[in-house]
DNA sequence: TCCATTAAACTCGTACTCCGAGCATAAGCC
DNA sequence: GGCTTATGCTCGGAGTACGAGTTTAATGGA
């Protein structure tokens, strides 16, 4: 359709900035009245009746009268068009996979849910060939492009290292193969905090750091709603900066990764207990025993770990916020006060005043859902993509 | 001049924006040349002609001839207009303050070194405040900006903490006040690693780490040239994070933090020496000694400190290259071995086949000065900057 | 020396987008 | 039913980028 071998004309220069601009709008905020949009990106009424009618016209928007608000001419409701363009998000993990098609505004539409019928590599990156077949018989050449979270370390569009699923490198490629789309891979702990940057707790952040325990730690700092990852894309590996006791060997194959110190794992250590096969759910059960002494203390310990660490990141990075997900919202719950005090303790004596509040996600559960989304929008509106587009649908 | 109460005006979208782009590109690459412009920029000839005739008339650049390479009309190099605008950089250090003029192709002129008379922060103020009426008067209308890097954690346009000067929270903005002149602040270890990232050894990397030890330690993830500096300026303070011995405080309120174990005062405490008055210049003193085995086996100790704490980093953000500063390069110097064994030893697996390249930042002294000059650049040739100097200079 | 070749700059006409000014429209309010 | 208010539409003008075609200034070989 675009790409045949021949190379693709970049959009002349700034032609479709205003554009890109308003879509990113509209994801950022859906919902959004033409009115509130021109006056965000403090267009002229006659700029905006123009990119509105360039967007209208192109099938990437619809108007819909919008609830009126006192007086004045009412405005309208900019959505995405029934025949306009949709990313497929999909989260692979340790159980199962999941998958939406997202609209223009990060709507995610015909969420699924799947588990795995086997974990070997083949078998899983077929159910996703499977998936990714299934949105394109749905939505056609609607779909522009596919976006991946996936549970572990990730590099370019290669997997590097998944301990919950137990595999080495893999390339993910074989899930769009054949098909012409663009695949776009992420590390689930990354993109849960590029949806809590653009959508959720996080909103509005320059600067926003993101945590998520669930077996070990990952994360992301977000800088104006985009993930630094790096020159490969393995960036946020929180996990494996040694905050923890160096005697220990990570997995990862260094010594005092914070990861060790954060987890089911490190419950189970302080309990004396085995260690458990999935440190995710033992990490639930053991907090639902906060009545026992010794669970407390074990939690105590872990809590004010993750606190502390946090508060390094903060003096390295001087985030405006910081959002928790997976284990650490339950965590800190348990002990609110021993992750205030390591939190405060942590932190360089001149942001002890007035410190980055460290809020809960908001997404939680489909964070790195609609993180991989957004991502995959951001690749659709591009420019360049939105000329594509264009031309398109011109013919 | 330009802001008098009234709101100032923003360019119209897009206006400037190719302006900007060559004016980047310059700063960048200085020297280049206008067929080399083109080709980067992916400009056509024609818009490159006209791009470059606006420039010319606005005071901004001018061509010279270039030396010919082999056939075809020759090109020309795009220098700065001897009327176009410049920025004052300074710097701030413990035994004095640099300043120097730059123009948009980032040459420093009228390079000026002071040491400090006083060291009475309003005594300070006063002698950087005389060294901008200096340059004020020298270059008139066309000093745009004032760009400080201060040796010390900076808030805005606030210095919170600076240890080697005594300081406390000191309001830097009297440098520029009643001159109407912005003022751009920026810490030093930051601003350095701006300038390894635009014309250094980290030139031309998406994301680059860059840390340099002088008492304590400082540095910068780089994006795309631009330092994460978090929301408020803070950002940087990687010697805040508590990759050290918990049991031991921070003068900076924090525990553990890796500051303590990688410069002159953790080298004296593993030599059982008094902690010295002037760290910097003990460590380089204590680097000289190297033939006896205690400081051999110091050195290394806060080499495998430093090495350690890198590849957490590196786990962490991912960059393309990494670049050292100050008694880091000697540090390295030392003990190449055990450097190099900590660093592999500290990253993850997948990492260790081709690690990023850590390199000796080419700038060093220099460094600072650079960055801020270049940070400085970047304010007075935004979209919105420029047209302001257009609307001056047409009048 | 002259001319073909090459790389780059210039000219011109066109397309696109943004904008200001003025006008039109659709609601609430009295 | 008119007045007020907020918003949308139309029109003409300005600024910029670009493609096509032409010109210019160098090299290098006959």
């Amino acid at each position: 359709m675009t790409a045949r071998g021949d190379v693709k004309p970049a959009a002349r220069r700034g032609q479709w900035q205003t554009a890109t601009d308003v879509l990113a709008l509209i994801a950022r905020q859906p919902g959004i009245t033409r009115a509130a949009v021109a006056r965000e990106l403090r267009l002229s009424t006659s700029s905006t009746t123009e990119v509105t009618a360039r967007l209208r016209d192109l099938h990437l928007l619809t108007e819909t009268p919008a609830p009126t608000q006192g007086r004045g001419r009412p405005t309208t409701v900019l959505r995405p068009h029934p025949r306009g363009p949709v990313v497929l998000a999909m989260e692979l993990r340790q159980a199962g996979w999941r998958s939406a098609a997202a609209t223009l505004d990060g709507v995610l539409l015909n969420q699924q849910s799947t588990r795995h019928r086997s974990r070997r590599p083949d078998a899983v990156l077929a159910a996703l060939r499977a998936g990714v077949d299934s949105a394109k018989a749905e939505y056609g050449d609607r779909l522009l492009a596919v976006s991946l979270a996936v549970a572990g370390t990730v590099r370019e569009d290669h997997l590097m290292q998944a301990p919950t699923l137990g595999w080495n490198t893999i390339d993910l490629s074989p899930v769009v193969a054949t098909t012409g789309l663009p695949l776009l891979v992420g590390n689930d702990a990354t993109l849960s905090g590029v949806a809590e940057a653009r959508t959720g707790a996080a909103a509005g952040a320059g600067t926003a750091l993101h945590l998520i325990v669930e077996v070990g730690i990952g994360g992301t700092l977000i800088i104006d709603g985009s993930p630094a990852s790096g020159a490969t894309g393995a960036g946020g590996e929180y996990g494996h900066i040694p905050f923890g006791d160096r005697r220990r060997t990570c997995p990862c194959g260094a010594r005092g990764c914070w990861d060790l110190e954060i987890d089911g794992r490190a419950l189970a250590e302080h309990l004396h207990e085995p260690q458990p096969d999935d440190p995710y759910s033992y990490a639930e059960a053991v907090l639902q025993r906060t009545t026992e002494a010794p669970v407390r203390r074990a939690v105590a310990k872990v809590t004010a770990a993750l606190a502390t660490g946090i508060a390094g990141l903060v003096n390295a990075h001087d985030p405006e916020v910081v959002t928790l997900g997976g284990l650490a919202v339950p965590l800190r719950a348990a002990a609110p006060t021993v992750f205030g005090t390591a939190y405060s303790d942590g932190l360089m004596t001149f942001h002890r005043a007035n410190p980055p509040a460290v809020l809960d996600s908001t997404h939680q559960q489909t964070g790195a859902l609609r993180g991989a989304a957004a991502v995959g929008l951001d690749e659709i509106t591009t420019e360049t993509a939105l000329a594509n587009w264009a031309d398109r649908t011109i013919l």
